[in-house]
DNA sequence: TATGAATGAGTCTTCATTCAT
DNA sequence: TATGAATGAAGACTCATTCAT
């Protein structure tokens, strides 16, 4: 019984963070009432408190659970052991560019960013998450050099800054030549 | 005597502004309540609304005047004349490096970027900032080929990216090699 | 269930809207604050938002139920049927008349009307009720000639002139014979 | 001197009174900003202060000068000597009856009364207004009988009576038969 | 006489959170 | 587990009024 609660709580937490985000994602943390994602997560706001003691709350859970997806690259890894990893993350180099290009995605990251800037619960949790991104990172790589870590560095700066050119840039698409981007992540491989 | 008034309303502008900025740049717009940015411009609340016609445009004035800083490389550019104006770029990147790592300035542009994300007055304003740097640039370097603009856009990205990397990583600095960012910076002026 | 919240929220959008239109008749819209409405209706200012989305929106409820009483009418119509109607207001003119020359209900009346003159929303509502009105004396009277249509306003333009005559004139109820005023909706019956 | 200044302060004033008086009509009182009549009145907000020590000031200042127009009847009656004032009056109902239906001058009119219900110092304008209009009546038809006022405050409660019916009924206009009204007015004249 | 900068109390409204059921 | 009624503090904004110039 104990079991079949946990259950039904895991789907409705889930309910009310799928919502929450997607609130968050059109208009913001603090535009974003408690109503509004009770109605998107058609359940009573009362009910919501049942499950996260507040709203901030909500926005950890969502920030948790938003992790950088590293899963891609270690199933590669794993299906082409001995290779180099920097080079499966180029093959892959397309996807991870169209991802952090992408509107909808990047609104979302900025503003737990912007919140993480404030709010230092939020910002523990996003150091965290960081912190364990590059931790698993660095072991795929199997390399802790400062070389590498400063390679990494810049290799995130790019993608993180795709994201940012998206929003202040309306033509980027066609502004950006995706081979030229290539070339320049082959060269920070090599430098 | 139509000047004199102009003088004072300049200055009460500008007084609000730097007030606002400030309190935006540590509690973001949202926490910023017109009581508390009335506090730090000295002056009441209601007689904000002289210069202001409400918070979204104090919100949109001090986007339309954090423009990024093209004045510097104009300068340089005027002072020699015929030097590859990237040339130029990365003898002052360590400068725009550094400014774009400060957590302070990362803090206010990207809640900017947050605003702009769900704000379309917002988002017009950001837009036309961000085509006018790029013109001003590009008339610098005389050059308005896609090669360029995805040179530009590749830079543009990688310096926006260090303010996401600074605040995510609190580590960042000792992570980062700033030569191997200059020599990327380079390759990607050359490639 | 559904039913019983249903009763909650009549009850509570009753006890709104007694306790409104008692502000409103004391001291008028404007100067009725929620703060003193929500006291006035025991309830907390946050609350009344449940059940009305603004202030002009009970405003418009008060309109709404503020319709004149043609309700006595229809009871004796129906009590007397072939008695000529005029003939049975006539009888209860002396209810009528006193009805119009209270201050307060004179205040409201008055209230509601300077609404009306500068908010289209307020004034659609008078204009229903006074043509729902004007219908169901007219089903009464059972004709709905140009004369009848004209008697039917000078009546009420009297009865609504003694509401002004009593807010402008405190010494309206010695200056006034109501026996004329009766020989007066007399003739108007015949003319 | 003292008088160029008293011509010039007149001036001002009824610059004031109009500018005031349009608002009023237009938005009500309450919804009348300083600002705005200032605006309206071509004058700095600060000045008009020097003429009228408070809003409401302007608003009693309207009243007093908004008194029933009796001039007209009175020069008819003296061109015409011996004739009864009634009969006079009764000449003139169109023009009295067109001016009370008009939908402006009703605004204004039922803006004064509502504040006069909850401004004793508006209400006190009011009244003083309304006694001296009879006043004046009852030295033209130069009697003073119970009768006679009951006959008065017949018309003026018929006759503002109209005003409502106005703003009340908007096809007033189609539904009144004025001959009927006329016939009506001579009843009681005669009653 | 004339301006408009400046104030700050007061307004409506929103919203996170609690609690009885 | 689930609801939604209820609270009240806080927010943006307005406005009559004052005052230095």
């Amino acid at each position: 019984m104990n079991k079949e609660e946990s259950e039904i709580a895991r789907k409705r937490k889930a309910q009310i963070l799928d919502a929450a985000a997607e609130c968050f994602r059109v208009r913001g943390f603090h535009r974003s009432s408690m109503a509004r994602i009770s109605e998107a997560a058609e359940m009573s706001s009362g009910h919501i408190y049942h499950y996260f003691k507040s709203k901030e709350d909500i926005v950890a859970a969502i920030v948790e659970r938003d992790r950088s997806e590293i899963s891609v690259l270690q199933s590669a890894a794993a299906a082409n052991p001995g290779q180099d990893v920097m080079d499966l993350f180029i093959d892959q180099l397309s996807h991870a560019v169209s991802i952090h290009k992408d509107l909808k995605r990047a609104s979302l990251t900025i503003e737990i960013l912007a919140e993480a800037a404030r709010n230092p619960a939020i910002a523990a949790v996003v150091h965290r998450n960081d912190a364990e991104f590059h931790t698993a990172l660095q072991e795929l790589v199997g390399d802790d050099s400062r070389e590498t870590r400063s390679r990494l560095e810049i290799v995130a700066a790019l993608l993180a800054g795709l994201s940012v050119r998206a929003l202040r840039n309306p033509k980027l698409e066609e502004d950006l030549d995706f081979d030229m981007l290539k070339r320049v992540v082959r060269f920070i491989h090599s430098v």
